[in-house]
DNA sequence: TTATCTGCAAACGCTTTGCATCGGA
DNA sequence: TCCGATGCAAAGCGTTTGCAGATAA
């Protein structure tokens, strides 16, 4: 997905009924442009490098905001820092065992389309599957070290 | 589920060569008998209140050993503490997003059985779905506040 | 007997909060 | 102008760690 456009990003706030102020505008072009699945240090630290300097409350405080928002989601799958992505179309997630690392992976890549919106008396809005194994990197690499440690997912780092 | 005979428990140990101290029986006993998912706190605070004395920093110990021997499992698939299981037959999760409550949902409740244990490049071994919507109790309940925070999942508890 | 486990207490990492100041609309 | 956003610093919560003493096998 590529970097939004300016008047894009703008519109986008002004729709949400929220202030464009330098810092969100930063916060929300680094998630729609940004392929990872970033924490929230992570994001303080790259908008920081290039321009305005943003305070570490500044962004909790707008991911918040962006969440309630809708645009932004929190990706909460393993635990550890909570991690963020801009709302892009309906996708599912891939954990490695090995390095740890979070890819996307396309709905069309999965087939599972249920009809249901229910199940037994429960309204369903939404789901997501989480695929673990191996990642493609992981794959073709010896094997230096033993797998991630299944809760505090570190302990590896071979990718 | 039901809680395991005494037997079970303590071969479960020998079986993965660990030690069976009361501390790790009584976890054990009550992740296995004990529907709901329970937090590391919420573990300590049980066990507690029947019999041994016991740790935080032991409850986190051995959540770490039992996880790792593959008799637990974390499940993390929102923020905030995380939460056990024991292990049973492979199922999915449900999350109510105005109560927060997590649920278990059977296999056979969901039609999704893929054969391909690939994805790309990757080598998939397991995969979870996490359904997400309004849960049996809060549909016949009015709506009194609002649903949870998505980042924190405080906020509500009409449930 | 001894490697393993427990418990305490201190430290750590991530996140939230209170409050004074600032600035976008 | 003024409500909402920012930044700082301190506190909060969940979790990890080091180490001395206890204990299952």
């Amino acid at each position: 997905m590529k970097a939004e456009g300016a008047d894009q990003i703008r519109q986008a706030f002004q729709q949400a009924g929220l202030r464009c102020t330098p810092q969100r505008y930063a916060m929300l072009q680094y998630l729609a442009a940004e392929p990872m699945h970033p924490t929230a240090e992570q994001i303080l630290r790259a908008i920081n490098r290039s321009d305005p300097r943003s305070s570490r409350a500044t962004i909790y405080n707008n991911l918040h905001a962006l969440t309630k928002a809708g645009m932004v989601s929190p990706v909460a799958v393993n635990s550890g820092p909570v991690r963020y992505e801009a709302n892009r179309r309906h996708h599912h997630h891939f954990i490695c065992e090995w390095c740890g690392e979070l890819e996307d992976i396309a709905a069309r890549e999965v087939a599972y389309h249920p009809r249901r919106s229910q199940l037994g008396g429960r309204v369903v809005e939404d789901f997501q599957i989480v695929f673990r194994g191996i990642c493609e990197k992981c794959v073709q690499k010896p094997r230096h070290r033993g797998p991630v440690c299944a809760v505090t997912q570190r302990g590896a780092g071979s990718c």
